[in-house]
DNA sequence: TAGTATAACGGCG
DNA sequence: TCGCCGTTATACA
């Protein structure tokens, strides 16, 4: 009877996320995208209202981050959601996921229908207008899942996103690699799959014109257990 | 261990 | 307004 019920429940998942998405293929030396327009506006309307209501923001010491030496107010604001107990450390802090909502779950299943992945984690970021903005980094956390795609959801204002090679970096950058510049919409995925990571670091830049929110979900699949012995992203089980 | 990288900013062109 | 550069002391196996 159980299982029944899973079965169909299961189905009720494939039949409403189903119709095919039509992918764009992004490629350069060691870069792979994919983008897509999953959620119609009207979707990705409500999804961004319902954001708007059930996320909470990190404040404190949780909103700060320390580059170079100095401790900054990060020019953003942050969340982190998942699977209980999870916890995800970058940028020198460890962050513990508040369990999934009822709308991040919706989102998390769309976007594994859509990429046969499967995710366990999410960091949200939103910018307030364009004077919000996230510096270049690369998502090259350890506890990362090396063979899964980081997955982008955008909602809310389009925003201008930049992906630059790290040998094209410095002043005298080696090789002349040509930034990739995207602008990424209402209701789209972006799949950065491996290595994109590895060799090309991103970044959302300041826009001064644009005077609207956007949300941005970056679906991840954190390991487990880490190279030791120890269960270092799981509290207690 | 020592060497390496830096999710931020301001100062320019 | 945009984009690139240099920073600096801390965090990490």
């Amino acid at each position: 009877m159980q299982n029944e019920e899973d079965e169909e429940a299961e189905l009720e998942v494939l039949a409403e996320f189903s119709h095919p998405v039509p992918w764009q293929k992004i490629e350069a030396q060691g870069l792979d995208l994919d983008y897509a327009l999953l959620f119609s506006k009207e979707e990705a309307d409500a999804l961004f209202k319902q954001l708007e209501e059930e996320v909470m923001y990190s404040t404190g010491e949780e909103a700060k981050v320390q580059v170079f030496g100095k401790l900054h107010n990060i020019p953003r604001r942050q969340a982190t959601y998942g699977d209980a107990g999870l916890r995800y450390t970058y940028s020198g802090r460890t962050h513990l996921a508040c369990t999934w909502t009822p709308t991040l779950e919706y989102i998390r299943d769309a976007v594994t229908n859509a990429t046969g992945h499967t995710f366990n984690f999410v960091l949200i970021n939103r910018y307030r207008d364009g004077e919000d903005h996230i510096g270049e980094h690369r998502d090259d956390e350890k506890e990362l899942d090396p063979v899964c795609p980081i997955a982008s959801v955008s909602l809310g204002a389009a925003r201008d996103f930049v992906l630059r090679h790290r040998d094209a970096r410095g002043k005298r950058g080696a090789r002349r690699l040509e930034p990739v510049k995207l602008q990424l919409a209402h209701g789209s995925l972006l799949l950065m799959n491996p290595p994109t990571n590895t060799f090309w670091y991103h970044s959302l830049p300041v826009r001064k014109k644009v005077r609207l929110p956007r949300i941005n979900l970056t679906f991840r699949r954190i390991l487990l257990i880490s190279r030791g012995e120890e269960p270092a992203n799981v509290w207690s089980l």
